[in-house]
DNA sequence: CCAAAAGTGTTCGGACTACACCCATGG
DNA sequence: CCATGGGTGTAGTCCGAACACTTTTGG
């Protein structure tokens, strides 16, 4: 019994995937590279590579990422794994999933031209190779899911945002329109956001007041939104 | 480059391990197995064990309950992957994580004497081996935050049930307790159940109407409970 | 001085909460 | 006939949606 749970036989390769969303400040875009190797080689990719037998998950991911795109110290989640039985034609591969949602603005320095990432917005993209764009689509859903249910995606933001930036991430998010006085209260109301004493000044004359995230208080009302249960306090 | 990304030294086992609450009409239970190999032998744990290279993960999920348990035809949810370097003290093994909610009474005959699986109230749980304690505890934050959100785990009922039972389900999933005027009506608001004919008159004298989820309903309107955005049908 | 984006208040309706009584029936 | 659990209605409050005008300032 012993040995037959433990034959090695039933070995196999673990990748991770790495999604990366991207927010401009404007628009919400998708990180891919060109596949640098055969099989499919010169395609578009999520930014993929082999666990191994020495590292955690979350290393093998942090590792495959940075290798790939030269992006450090990016909060990830992950998502799921896959494990269809042909999803990699080459071998058995089992793929878990990452995704994070970035700043674009604020990683522009680390990738550059030693490598061949690029940005492509969420409603243009390329097509991709394996199950990837499956991967994207799953991705997509559970950001939403997150997004809709928690007032603000702040892991996931920079450090610090104006109103209005929130509010297109937002709408990038949901594809959709959101009206600002209600949407600013409504943030607002949470109590999570310390306005700052400075503008972004960049994309109006008049400039947008930065706010900040008030992390103290974000770890106790993390779980404030709940909508179902009478009283979410209760929750033990 | 090929070769490096393919080699086969990175291979490693792969486990699954089932989580599988029960409820049985008022109280939410867990269901483990006494461990019958070592190391941990004669100790609780969740049902786990090592994935094939022929299957996909959902399949060795449902193959490994149905070796340690004789439940057959579960619907489980893949949850994540756990791969701490040492949380297996024999080898490297990394462990995909299911989980699902069932009716205790409809599967009373499957987990039968010839199995070592037992149900134990998840206030009274003994102690389990490797991580299953931490597994066991994200499983139950996730199923908090799917009952939160949805007003129904309705994948992971019974195909009849009543009110009070929903009602029971819901408390102690939240251990909690709810008004039934508004919980009645809140529920019903949503459109999703069928009332049936028939009453449950095991556990009341008068006896409970029955329900059935409105399973084309239910999947249109899966996400008709968001609460930060303006307007759910805006979601494309 | 004007175009372009930021910022702000009010009204209305629907949803949630709290709360108490009657109903059906097996024993 | 009564104990037990099932089922229903209402009033008050809060929250979310709709909606339009003023402010700022770079050009």
């Amino acid at each position: 019994m012993k040995i037959a749970q433990y034959s090695s036989k039933n070995r196999m390769l673990v990748a991770v995937d790495c999604i990366i969303f991207g927010f401009d400040g404007t628009e919400l875009k998708l990180l891919l590279i060109k596949r640098g190797f055969e099989p499919e080689k010169g395609r578009w990719s999520l930014m993929g590579g082999l666990m191994k037998r020495d590292e955690t998950i979350d290393h093998a991911a942090s590792r495959v990422l940075k290798e790939l795109t030269g992006l450090e110290n990016v909060y990830m989640e992950q998502l799921c794994t896959f494990g269809e039985i042909e999803r990699d034609p080459v071998d058995r591969t089992l793929s878990v999933l990452y995704s994070s949602l970035i700043d674009i603005n604020r990683y522009t320095q680390q990738i550059n031209q030693d490598y061949h990432a690029e940005w492509f917005p969420l409603k243009k993209l390329p097509s991709l190779i394996f199950d990837h764009r499956d991967m994207v689509t799953l991705a997509q859903q559970k950001l939403r899911y997150k997004a809709a249910f928690h007032p603000i995606v702040f892991e996931l933001l920079p450090e610090k945002f104006t109103l209005p930036q929130l509010q297109h991430l937002y709408e990038g998010i949901f594809d959709t329109l959101m009206d600002k006085r209600n949407f600013s209260r409504k943030v607002l109301s949470t109590g999570l956001l310390i306005k700052q004493k400075d503008k972004e000044k960049a994309t109006s004359k008049r400039g947008a007041f930065y706010y900040k995230l008030d992390k103290r208080k974000y770890q106790t009302k993390f779980n404030a939104f709940l909508n179902f249960i009478p009283n979410p306090d209760a929750i033990r």
